[in-house]
DNA sequence: GTCGTTGCAAAGCCTTTGCAGGGAA
DNA sequence: TTCCCTGCAAAGGCTTTGCAACGAC
């Protein structure tokens, strides 16, 4: 990955745009509006890239499946709303490496999923 | 789900045998052992009959992948090895619901997964 | 005998890959 | 011009489904 493409910049757009986790199906169809042509292949190949670089985070949902979002927004969970499907994002976290497991294991990450349902489901 | 037939108690006896979060392959090799003709729709279908009725748990591991374990072994999460890739089972948790979310959120369940360096690893 | 279950094969998703043409540098 | 990147189509993994035969009750 060393040129630059119109296809690359199309994806970079997206999540330029919608800055939150994106399935693949939607990263596509946005993308489309910029470069017709775009196919499906390039996407996969660029998301995985753009993973590897460090740049986006693979998110793989129990829920709503895989899931791209941009890196560097700091450490958060996502919440799941059962009622009308959508996936929140949390800042911050409630949970502390040190005692998330017994002190032989030595825990270097984590990741979190909330179930539930959302402020505007509940109200 | 209503008979009794010699594959359904196949998995159960997997399940009994092993006592820890299997996949599918693992699951079909091992009821093979009892029998041999056992098809994997079969445990598929199985599986999810299972789960519909409240005697397995679906888990989806971002390693790993599609993980079946018995439910009513109380609350506990997984923690992922990155050395030896093995998924150890934690009893208890330290995360709690009414404050993991915003308390404009209703949380009902979560699900955590830790990734680190497990004891046998670190020794 | 009935009808839930199974085995088998085909099909359905989602994702990856081979290859030749196209475009950035 | 070079050779990285893309589009297209085929293939690969995992899971589901249609259908006829089988077997529990």
């Amino acid at each position: 990955m060393k040129r630059k493409t119109s296809q690359r910049a199309a994806l970079e757009d997206v999540f330029d745009k919608e800055d939150r986790p994106l399935g693949v199906e939607e990263i596509l169809k946005t993308a489309r509006e910029t470069v017709g042509s775009l196919n499906q292949a390039t996407v996969y190949r660029n998301l995985k890239s753009m993973v590897e670089k460090g740049v986006l985070l693979q998110i793989s949902h129990p829920v709503s499946g895989t899931l791209y979002e941009r890196t560097g927004k700091g450490h958060h969970h996502h919440f799941h709303c059962r009622v009308c499907g959508r996936l929140f994002e949390l800042p911050g976290c409630a949970l502390d490496n040190e005692t998330a497991a017994p002190k032989e294991f030595i825990t270097e990450d984590h990741e979190i999923f909330l179930f539930g349902v959302c402020p505007s489901c509940a109200g």
